[in-house]
DNA sequence: CACCATAGCGGACCCTAGTCCGGTTGCAAT
DNA sequence: ATTGCAACCGGACTAGGGTCCGCTATGGTG
């Protein structure tokens, strides 16, 4: 189920790998009995979380049923948002190498209103598998500003540019993770919206955007 | 600073005496005692979170300032979150009531879309002067679904009703919220982002979303 | 192989949100 | 005024997240 991650491993063992990481610093190995129990770790979390819910899982359920101290589970992960998001770190990065190195149009090659399109589907899909973890990482505040989380912002941010190069990119990328935010989606299904309905309404608000921009940005953008 | 409310009292202290309030429960008197205490924990927690910030303000502290037990804390107001919602309560009329019946464009009258601009302003002015508050409010989970959010979400499901009737305004109304909501704004604020420029952007979005909607709807919701 | 510096460990501890329940007080009807 | 009852009060208690610091194991070094 979980592998050690083969490359350099930051705090939270996330990204860094795919990074050229000409770092100074030199290379800060792990040691044996830190990375056997930060693997027992993630495998007590992945099982309680399985077997109750992530709401009914407390942080000394994991250190127990991992058999190590509190102390350890904070050093290695930093809170809870922490260990919930290096659970979700393989699938982030199936997600990430998609978006970058995959087939269009999630990945390069297709126009980038497309690419919005199937961004925000792609992340959609991955809120509706992973929604109890990301919606309990988003509301204990470890979501945003985390690396996948930048990295995310950056490729909408990139995206938005190409498709309307005068418009206010940085803030339609924030608005766009606003709406697709975890809590936001999980909230919404468990009002009757569908997965559907709500794929569409992010195509209607990428639509409107694009096109509010390409037509108004223009003249907006050269008062500022 | 605190007056106390002078028409029917519901569990919150919120909305209520706005309706006409043809309700069958015999008018539920608040005893004189819980009124005085309700008005001494209001003082209290407006003090503190003046003093200190709202962030290193404990329900303990509240209750002890107010010389009251911390279950009477928890009676009148439920949580944390409620007891902000309450401080804010005041606010909130004055907004909705501008909203409903105040003057154009935030008031009826003007065009659905100017009306949605001056919402979205007057929104985030509101949240530019209780920040902290409401992203308290919003962190604990008790904006999302209070009544003055009903009420601002009806609103909004209104206006785009009426700018864009084909179109799916509740989807709309969420997305909408989630950009306007307090701790996004907030983080925006601290990242750098200017008030005007989070108004540009809003403005930005309620045009795109309806030059959306108006185009694209008719044919979309007769397929849905 | 013996030693040492240090990253790593673990569980006692703190803080705060929220609950519970026995005692108290206000209110209305007699 | 008295009495019954319900609402109300308050503070002890629980639970869970997060911190701290003395102890230990690890892996490099002479």
């Amino acid at each position: 189920m979980f592998r050690a991650s083969g490359g350099a491993i930051d705090q939270n063992g996330v990204i860094m790998e795919s990074l050229p990481l000409v770092t100074a610093s030199p290379a800060p190995v792990e040691r044996a009995d830190a990375a056997r129990n930060r693997l027992r770790i993630l495998q007590a979390a992945a099982e309680l979380f399985a077997e109750r819910g992530v709401e009914h899982v407390s942080m000394d359920d994991v250190a127990s049923r991992a058999g190590v101290g509190k102390g350890t589970l904070y050093r290695r992960f930093g809170d809870k948002a922490g260990l919930a998001l290096a659970l979700l770190d393989e699938q982030d990065r199936v997600l990430q190498e998609q978006m970058i190195r995959g087939d269009a149009p999630l990945g390069p090659g297709a126009p980038p209103r497309e690419r919005l399109y199937a961004f925000g589907e792609a992340y959609l899909d991955f809120v509706a598998r992973h929604g109890q973890l990301l919606s309990m990482a988003a509301d204990l505040g470890g979501l945003n500003g985390s690396p996948p989380w930048q990295l995310y912002r950056t490729h909408l941010v990139v995206l938005l540019s190409e498709a309307a190069p005068d418009a206010d990119a940085e803030m339609g990328a924030e608005f766009f993770l606003d709406v697709l935010n975890p809590c936001a989606y999980v909230r919404r299904i468990d009002q009757g919206f569908s997965h559907d309905r709500l794929v569409r309404g992010w195509r209607q608000l990428v639509d409107g955007w694009l096109d509010a921009a390409l037509r108004g940005a223009p003249a907006a953008a050269s008062t500022s």
